[in-house]
DNA sequence: ATTCTAACA
DNA sequence: TGTTAGCA
């Protein structure tokens, strides 16, 4: 097995923008038809990066399956599509913002005192602190603050 | 095999 | 919206 650098798996395994879906998985994802989500990019409700290598397929990025997801939510608790997209727009810039601070929280993994230990950062504005964070056998997470370099 | 657009037994 | 046809 190739050797592979710790933190450079980290940087991805947290950043879902690296995820690219065709029509065909983003409908079997959702449960949102092809024609569906054809007819909602017409419609400027969702968007998606055309051009995929040879073909002329549409791809979609992470936040538009979240979208997508929300939309088909709301529509099948009996919103028009309209009024889906309305309230989906309306809770769309807080997945935004937990998106942004959940990409940035895993800073690494270490092992202290034989635990292994994932690294949520600084936990102190002056720096001193660190937040930490570990799993038991019974999956329960336990949170731990350590002074820098302790 | 999958996606594309256009159109409607 | 579903579902085809005919392409690429």
């Amino acid at each position: 097995m190739a050797y592979v650098d710790k933190r450079k798996v980290l940087e991805n395994v947290f950043k879902p923008d690296i995820f690219k879906f065709r029509i065909g998985e983003l409908s079997q994802m959702t449960g949102v038809s092809t024609r569906q989500l054809r007819y909602w990019e017409s419609k400027d409700i969702i968007q998606s990066l055309h051009r995929d290598g040879t073909q002329d397929a549409r791809v979609y990025d992470y936040e538009t399956f979240h979208k997508v997801q929300a939309i088909k939510y709301f529509l099948d608790e009996g919103y028009t599509l309209r009024a889906s997209v309305q309230r989906t727009n309306e809770i769309f810039d807080l997945f935004k913002k937990t998106h942004a601070i959940i990409g940035n929280a895993v800073r690494g993994i270490e092992e202290i005192n034989g635990e292994t230990m994932v690294d949520l950062g600084v936990f102190d504005e002056e720096q001193q602190t660190r937040l930490w964070a570990s799993i038991d056998d019974e999956k329960k997470v336990h949170y731990h603050v350590r002074a820098e370099g302790e």
